[in-house]
RNA sequence: GGGCGCAUAGCUCAGCUGGGAGAGCACCUGCCUUACAAGCAGGGGGUCACAGGUUCGAGCCCUGUUGCGCCCACCA
């Protein structure tokens, strides 16, 4: 080692030049090797329409954490990324781009679309994975894969057709959620509900035989258009009579039933209610129930079709008002209540949704559902927290038939063919010659698309070669965890562990690892309507990576929301300066060092205590780590590195490495090499660009960090007696720093430390860290005693466990403030002496805590003890001379 | 209606299986000490939301209460 780091580290020069060797050298790379175990994670494919938002920041950052760090600990890492064809956000992108160009889907035709779709996605589509790579994220490249490659296409096909053969896919006409804007259907997971403040139309409906009226309330008045009957509760009294008999609908004039149905409660509103078959799920069931007749008053746009009369071609809401006035003309609008209500919202482009009875394609969900229940339940599969697991559950014990039929372009085509001559469906992997049925040889194929999520589900194994039998396969399935937010826990992951226990007969993955939100500083979703989305890139540009994901994953318990702060970036990056300089100063000593060889033996206790520190915080921060606590992790990892190594350790040794004649200067040498070293292993997952680069600056002979040995545990680093020792010194040098701030004196203001001890050993460590001490508690001069002769009696004084430390400050300190401060700590250690003989003497204590805990208070009380007996020895001898003063 | 989470220092949050309350930022004091002022040393500040209970011992476990937030659900 000669030379040494640039004086500031800029980490936007550093992580590109970083970045680009990883990829020349291929690390990121996995291949399928039987002799290593391997490590499997899939990317949560970003939608191609993305860009790198603080979401993707955090759930990447995540995976990268745990793929680095298993990689270093031998695995065979495998991190598939790729990218999701996200068909109706594509779309409607793309749909909005034609028309600055004045075109239309329907314009330009299928072919037309797609052509320029794909042509998109070749432009933009790898932007967000680009973003990905600012980040670090070691992504085996090579691999990359899309929804909609020919082979991810061909593992949608093989699983529609499977299902179908299992009549587990069935075309149907049911209600749907249909946005008017998107217009298309959307699955029940994509519908969000909102509270909206709306209207309660209290309308009545008169009987035929002229007896009178029957009074319904309804929060869409619109859709009395289609209702085909009104129903009451077959036990409610008030209406028993009526039950049977027929209603005249207003405005349409249609006679309709009065029917008996127990969906209807009769504690809520007038107890009767409208049954419009065609537009909502319940009055769907009931009219199944009765064989009501279902009438679609709806166009695919949101407006009323011809089923609504004079209505027709009105936009629904226009509809609404209208109606709600003829039926005031008409003296059938009995009141109008203030209501608040559920409305569902289409989660895209938050269109109210239309409940709509339409012919569509369904995945049958019961006996999927059961074993990826089964598989919670039995462990296979877990979250992280665990809570999520309840949510998880709740969604699959509650699951409706999943609609998978989209009215898009952009997507994987359904593989139905109808005959033009005798309707049969024909469900065929490729575009069949003539029908099986009749011969026909006209045959359409089905206009609509699947749900992207379809594709999705079948990620883990599809972007490994499935169907094919492939080794990749064998050897990466199941993947080991997945990363990724609890808002998509619905969506996602559920329908990926039934598609994988389906098609694959195990689980997808074991663990679950769910993180929260980040959200603005004040807390609220960052979004683009909002603009109060802080850009991950912007971020990196200006801070780094380093300090971007540090600040991800700090002070965060898994699944918790967080809040982004710029103080906390900085604070980020402050701690990368802190390394960097710390390597700096480090190399700086080692300037004129060829080599360093030392053994265990030549080694000081300073150092083997720093030594023995590192050990442990290895093992922990594996553990944590095992975990998913990797905030709790990286916690330790900058507590060690700034106050331990930094503060402490290379504070100490300074003396050292300054005196060249020092016989220890190489054994600081080398334990200030190897600490850093080691350190940096374990910040490499977190900080992956600032530690590969003071890494291979140091280490000559590994080229990259990335695939060094993680550390563990060794037992011959543990060194807790060098442990206590250094504690101890530390503890002492901290009561002089106090002292002398108490005091506000200088640090320039060198004092003589007189340390008496009658314990031998006690002295004994007092000598051998007399090269530090003196520097640290700014010491002209330290003079260790076994009795305090000769020191004088105005000497300040601080007492620490076996030795009484006393400074002549004898101009600068006043007798009186002495010992007011004496008295208090007298006071302090009075209570700590009660505190601990409260417990001893506490019987309960005694004999049912641990023996372990109860030898610890026992140390305690020991210890007060005798700084007790310590404290008011100075306390009397000052008193006593202020007397004599007086 | 059901489920879940949160309530800890001025702010934002950690606190792992119960064993003497922590961090970052902010604030106050003193230092440009030859790695780092993006720094060093020191300091103030908390009946861990409230009320019960279990326990030798509770921020942590149990019950209830209050406030905030989230998710799910077909009261028209």
């Amino acid at each position: 080692m000669k030379k040494n780091l640039e004086k500031v580290y800029d980490p936007s020069v550093v992580e590109d030049r970083l970045y680009k060797k990883w990829l020349d050298k291929k690390y990121f790379h996995a291949e399928v090797d039987y002799s290593k175990k391997p490590f499997t994670i899939v990317i949560p494919p970003p939608n191609i329409t993305g860009t790198l938002h603080m979401g993707h920041a955090l759930d990447n950052t995540l995976q990268d954490i745990l793929i680095r760090w298993k990689r270093m600990q031998g695995y065979n890492a495998l991190w598939m990324p790729g990218t999701d064809h996200a068909s109706i956000a594509t779309e409607v992108k793309i749909v909005q781009k034609m028309a600055e160009e004045g075109l239309t889907k329907e314009a330009i035709g299928r072919e037309g679309f797609l052509k320029r779709a794909w042509k998109w996605k070749e432009e933009y589509g790898g932007t967000i994975l680009n973003q990905l790579q600012k980040l670090g994220s070691s992504c085996d490249w090579d691999r990359e894969r899309f929804t909609m490659d020919e082979g991810l296409s061909r593992a949608v096909l093989e699983v529609f057709i499977r299902l179908y053969e299992k009549g587990w896919i069935y075309r149907g006409a049911k209600i749907i959620n249909w946005c008017p804007e998107c217009q298309t259907t959307i699955s029940d997971a994509e519908v969000e509900h909102e509270e909206k403040s709306g209207h309660f139309w209290h309308i009545r409906y008169p009987l035929k035989d002229g007896s009178g009226y029957i009074q319904i309330a309804t929060t869409r008045p619109e859709t009395m258009l289609g209702d085909t009957a009104v129903a009451v509760h077959p036990e409610d009294e008030r209406y028993k009579d009526l039950i049977g008999k027929t209603v005249i609908l207003p405005l349409v004039n249609r006679e309709i039933p009065i029917i008996a149905d127990e969906y209807v409660d009769k504690e809520f509103g007038t107890g009767v209610v409208k049954i419009t078959p065609a537009h909502d799920p319940n009055d769907f069931e009931v009219g199944l129930r009765h064989k009501l007749p279902q009438i679609n008053i709806l166009n695919d746009d949101g407006s009323l079709n011809e089923e609504a009369g004079k209505y027709a071609g009105m936009d629904r809401y226009e509809a609404r008002k209208l109606i709600v006035n003829d039926l005031k003309e008409q003296g059938f609008l009995v009141q109008i209540e203030d209501h608040l209500h559920n409305v569902g919202l289409h989660d895209r482009c938050n269109t109210v949704i239309e409940p709509m009875i339409k012919m569509q394609w369904f995945v049958k969900m019961e006996d999927l559902a059961k074993p990826a229940i089964e598989a919670l339940k039995n462990g296979d599969l877990r979250f992280v927290p665990e809570r999520f697991g309840k949510v998880y559950l709740n969604w699959l014990e509650n699951i409706r038939d999943w609609c998978i039929s989209r009215q898009l372009w952009w997507g994987h085509r359904i593989p139905a063919y109808y005959c033009d001559n005798c309707d049969h469906v024909e469900i065929s992997r490729e575009a069949p010659k003539a029908c099986s049925k009749c011969g026909g040889t006209s045959l359409k194929q089905d206009e609509d698309t699947l749900d992207t999520w379809f594709s999705s589900a079948l990620w883990p194994f599809s972007t490994l070669g499935w169907p094919d039998k492939t080794e990749e396969l064998d050897y990466f399935y199941p993947t080991d965890v997945l990363v990724t937010g609890y808002d998509i826990i619905f969506f996602w992951v559920v329908r990926m562990v039934f598609s994988g226990l389906e098609q694959m007969g195990e689980v997808p993955f074991k663990d679950v690892l769910i993180h929260g939100l980040v959200r603005d500083s004040q807390g609220r979703k960052m979004s683009k309507s909002l603009g109060n989305g802080v850009d991950p890139l912007e971020i990196i540009e200006k801070y780094g990576a380093d300090a971007l994901r540090l600040t991800l994953v700090t002070g965060n318990a898994p699944g918790n929301d967080m809040r982004f702060y710029y103080e906390r970036v900085e604070a980020s990056r402050n701690f990368a300066n802190k390394i960097w300089n710390a390597a700096r100063f480090i190399l700086m000593n080692f300037e004129d060092e060829e080599e360093v060889n030392v053994e265990l033996n030549d080694l000081v206790a300073a150092d083997r205590w720093i030594l023995s520190k590192l050990n442990t915080l290895a093992k922990e921060v594996t553990e944590n780590m095992d975990k998913y606590e990797l905030g709790v992790a990286v916690s330790k990892l900058y507590d060690f590195f700034w106050e331990e190594f930094c503060d402490w350790y290379i504070e100490m040794v300074k003396p050292r490495l300054y005196n060249k004649e020092d016989k220890t200067r190489k054994a600081a040498l080398w334990t200030l090499k190897t600490v850093l070293i080691n350190a940096l292993k374990l910040l490499h997952p977190y900080m992956p660009f600032i530690t590969e680069e003071i890494f291979t600056f140091i280490q000559d002979e590994e080229e990259t960090i990335m695939l060094s040995v993680w550390p563990t545990y060794k037992e011959e680093w543990n060194f807790s007696a060098e442990e206590n020792e250094i504690e101890l010194m530390k503890q002492a040098i901290r009561n002089i720093r106090n002292l002398r701030a108490e005091m506000n004196v200088p640090p320039s203001k060198k004092a003589k430390i007189y340390v008496v001890s009658n314990e031998y050993n006690v002295r004994d460590i007092f000598n051998r860290g007399k090269t530090f001490f003196s520097s640290l508690a700014y010491a002209s001069e330290l003079v260790i005693r076994e009795d305090k002769s000769g020191i004088d009696d105005d000497a300040v004084s601080t007492v620490i466990p076996g030795a009484t430390i006393f400074i002549p400050f004898a101009d600068l300190v006043d007798i009186s403030k002495e010992i007011e401060r004496l008295e208090n700590e007298k006071k302090h250690l009075e209570q700590e002496i009660e505190r601990v003989n409260k417990k001893l003497n506490n019987k309960g204590f005694v004999e049912k805590a641990p023996q372990k805990v109860v030898e610890e208070e026992r140390q305690k009380g020991i210890k007060y003890e005798t700084m007790y007996k310590q404290v008011n020895e100075r306390l009397e001898a000052l008193l006593s001379s202020k007397k004599q003063d007086s």
